[in-house]
DNA sequence: AAGTGGTCTAGACCACTGA
DNA sequence: CAGTGGTCTAGACCACTTG
């Protein structure tokens, strides 16, 4: 017990054997009868070791027949996006005002109602080199409180008032030229290219609570994703 | 046990307690004892509920103290990126020829070697709308088995020597203007920014298994990515 | 010392798949 | 029918945290 618990070295040997190409997708494993056997374990604990390459997404189990080798996905890309929060202060503009056609959109807003903007400039080494803007319906009559919006990051500002796990955010990443005003802002010319997201925040009752737009410029740098097998257990 | 599992029961009504907002990030889950209390379950059934909340990242648990209710990541996104197998025909161009500086750095090969170089052009709706190049590198005296690369997407073809699972892939996006050969192939204007995807297959040695570049033009459409907790059970 | 989660065991009954 | 995984129980010992 005090070394590597039991589980964790079935799960290991039969993960190495997937990646060594012992066992390829579509085959079967062992039946837990067996492994229980092979290992002089529980069957809990066998169990408890294929629970974990289940997870992983590396077997699957089928009921009444056995555990079978998984087909990989390679095409699962992941981003893990920073935020920038240390440009906290750097705000561009805030203010309430109508929402623009694209705005009323994506947070599917009745005409004539009003957004919060807010506008941001993040930059690295000294260096413009990214710009965004949010958009958050505004409730009539409800004060916008700085300090709150100073400290806040997009999802944390827009879901205040909302459970922090109750919202999804949909993106859509675009290639496109800037916009007068994101070349006045970041100083860029207006040939270059940049990198667009496009954030809407949902809540799970589907109401929309906010929506983004980040421009990204070659300063920057590429967004960078990962897929495959390469960094877990 | 004909309807819903005992520990299916306990991790949904902890979840909506979260969703909800009746717990909170830092709060604490009541022990296990507790639990197996109040709904008259074994502690192993309890864990179960448990051990799923702790999968889908909305608890942890603490050895010694308890389990707590984790921060939410909002700033992980998920792009399901498909391969387009469906046009597996179109090839423009399959050939050897000694490694551009760009490929051999992306590759980490040495000078004069030669890479398989396969282009391929993607229709939508008649239209060409994305265009992708795939470097390989090439082993001498090994013959090019022209139905297999008919066939192949990128991770396998790539990785057919290797298990199906040893790899992982790290992709880069970026905006540009589309360089000469991509203006000419896809018919898109000097001037209309492309999505631009770098890709590196690299095996679980460290090795340089593939490269390819993807160009994404207007007419293909903007990259979707998903991210929080809307989808999961 | 009391309470917490982490690991492990041995046994039970169920629903499902396949010959 | 025998074999498989899915669920559930009751008990045990451990290492860790807190008072």
């Amino acid at each position: 017990m005090t070394g590597e618990p039991l589980y964790a070295l079935i799960h290991k040997t039969i993960k190495a054997d997937i990646f060594a190409g012992n066992i390829n997708p579509g085959d079967m494993l062992p039946s837990e009868t067996l492994l229980m056997e092979r290992y002089g374990a529980s069957r809990d604990t066998i169990r408890k070791g294929l629970k974990h390459l289940e997870n992983l997404g590396l077997v699957y189990a089928w009921p009444g027949k056995g555990y079978y080798v998984a087909k990989p996905e390679h095409d699962i890309f992941t981003i893990h996006f920073s935020e920038d929060v240390d440009e906290k202060k750097r705000y561009h503009a805030i203010n309430v005002r109508p929402a623009s056609d694209e705005v009323r959109e994506a947070l599917q807003l009745q005409q004539g109602k009003q957004v919060i903007t807010i506008g941001r400039v993040i930059h690295r080494q000294g260096k413009p080199v990214s710009y965004e803007v949010k958009y958050l319906p505004y409730d009539k009559g409800a004060p916008i409180i700085e300090t709150e919006i100073e400290y806040a990051v997009f999802p944390e500002i827009a879901a205040a008032k909302t459970a922090p796990f109750a919202f999804y955010t949909e993106m859509e990443i675009g290639a496109e030229m800037p916009p007068e005003e994101v070349v006045h802002i970041l100083g860029v010319g207006a040939n270059d290219p940049v990198l667009v997201m496009h954030r809407v925040i949902i809540g799970h009752d589907s109401q929309r609570i906010g929506y983004g737009k980040k421009y990204l410029t070659q300063g920057y740098g590429r967004l960078k994703a990962l897929s495959g097998y390469g960094k877990d257990v």
